[in-house]
DNA sequence: AGAACATATGAACAAGTATTCATATATCAA
DNA sequence: TTGATATATGAATACTTGTTCATATGTTCT
């Protein structure tokens, strides 16, 4: 921490709750795993096309099923996917409502800075 | 990529939108601005408080001046927050209606895997 | 102009992470 | 059991990123 520049009791210097670090690091933790373009691009295909095997899955996005598979133990152990064992093939989909909740608001969000949506 | 594992025409192989990649990339890259403590952290204070000058915002948190700095850039390009300055003091505060909802549900979903708010 | 304060930023270092490669586990069929 | 298919995983590597330190920019006051 740098030196103190200020006291904190100035007029521009609004006192307000502080924040529980825990809940915060965990929603850091939490919003970090949408924040990679492997892991985004399975929760999109998830979203469009339900429940879908790790073959499928790596076969749309052209990624090794190996770096597939990573991601999948990544978004599973967050609890954003779940699997379900048919045989030799394991399917997955979207675990949480908010998944699905955040996604789009998320999806909402950038196509609308292109002006590809009104809001 | 891995040896193709299956032709993806089976029963077991829904086929769906191909997502495009330029929107999951810019997506992901939305999200990562979510995905870090110290950033979450500012945007919950300012979710909190409202504007907030910069040292009040390290001073609150316990982060460096530099650190916050650095972050606030990395928000402001994402255009999560924008700044507006006073004299030598610049106040930030949150950008877009978007950035408090995702916060919002987020924060929401944390509490909920906990089990401390009912849904 | 010079001093003091508020914020920004470049460089360097440390820590984290996504992919690849090779291999392991698990299921099914013959 | 052996072979084939589907998925998982450990190790190594390359890349990204957050913080610190030092310093620069910009503003106000005297």
């Amino acid at each position: 921490m740098d030196k103190k520049l200020c006291d904190g009791n100035q007029e521009h210097c609004p006192k307000e709750i502080k924040p529980d670090y825990d809940t915060l690091y965990d929603l850091s933790e939490f919003f970090k795993v949408f924040g990679d373009s492997t892991r985004i691009s399975i929760i999109s295909v998830l979203h469009e096309g339900g429940e879908m095997c790790v073959c499928d899955i790596a076969e749309t996005l052209g990624i090794s099923q190996s770096a597939i598979s990573h991601q999948l133990r990544i978004l599973r152990t967050a609890a954003l996917v779940k699997p379900r064992r048919e045989g030799k093939t394991i399917y997955y989909s979207l675990d949480d409502e908010h998944v699905s909740e955040i996604y789009e608001v998320g999806l909402q969000h950038i196509l609308h800075k292109r002006g590809e949506i009104e809001l």
